[in-house]
DNA sequence: GTTCAACCTATTTTCTTGATAGGTTTTTCG
DNA sequence: CGAAAAACCTATCAAGAAAATAGGTTGAAC
């Protein structure tokens, strides 16, 4: 599966992050409750997202998580990309695999990388205002299709 | 991973059958080695190809596997639907997944189902004659940047 | 009737992911 | 100060999927 549960919360959480980002910090507990996910594995979720600097947390009472820049300034690529680790279609694209000995000859590798780079343009375009409204650009729009 | 070793097992699988059909029925055996894949595990992903009627087989002496059409018939999409069970991004979308409780609610679950149509767009558009030569169309052309 | 090759079923092994558990630090506030 | 609230950290378990292997049966050709 491309997109894990990891990363499927991972984008409940920054949409949640996001439409209660006027009450200051927000403690996990209440994203948690909010979106039915059990805290303790939110927990690992967010740390990833913490540590690359998408979200903040601020420790004791009062404290939680907030965004660090404004909605628009984040795309659903980079937080799933974070979130799942990779969005690399195949094993052998992911960042860090051992280079494959077909390497050169391999016929498909550009096909795969192909859609690797789709991906990213059109989740790219993706941001979380949008995520939010539910209003974005199509796959048929994108293609071009329609436009 | 979206694309499972099937998958592209799958592709290198029908690209060879391509390559070769000029030789009438061609043994698993002779796939397997030109490939450097187990054969037996090659037969596992062979045998879903031809439940599915993308290739035929003929037993006995003188028998083999072979494509039931011609190359241009068949796209990326339908061989790797084949192969590796589904190309949904997540599991939510998987054909016969129960439908899940957030279903009315979910907000992401129209990103999911735009990634998943825009995969077919572009992989339903690449045919194997243009695996076997390695000239399809581009995720940027795709995308309409540069047509 | 032997050989070749598809076809079938089961099992094992390996790995990833999902999920839980139990703690420690840090901060606020009474 | 000390209790409560919250992030943060590390380890482990459980479940499932995917990769791969094993050992056969059936059918066709020569």
């Amino acid at each position: 599966m491309l997109i894990s549960t990891k990363g499927r919360y991972a984008i409940r959480v920054m949409i949640d992050l996001a439409e209660n980002r006027q009450s200051g910090y927000v403690p996990l507990r209440d994203v948690a409750e909010r979106q039915q996910i059990s805290e303790k594995y939110l927990e690992s979720i967010i740390s990833l997202l913490s540590k690359a600097g998408l979200v903040e947390g601020i420790r004791g009472k009062g404290g939680g998580y907030r965004l660090t820049r404004e909605p628009e300034e984040y795309t659903a690529w980079e937080i799933l990309n974070v979130a799942n680790g990779t969005m690399a279609p195949v094993a052998c694209l992911k960042d860090g695999a051992p280079e494959c000995d077909r390497h050169d000859i391999c016929k498909s590798l550009s096909l795969y990388e192909n859609i690797y780079e789709l991906m990213e343009l059109y989740l790219g375009e993706i941001t979380l205002p949008q995520l939010v409204s539910g209003e974005f650009t199509t796959a048929e729009e994108f293609a071009g299709k329609k436009l």
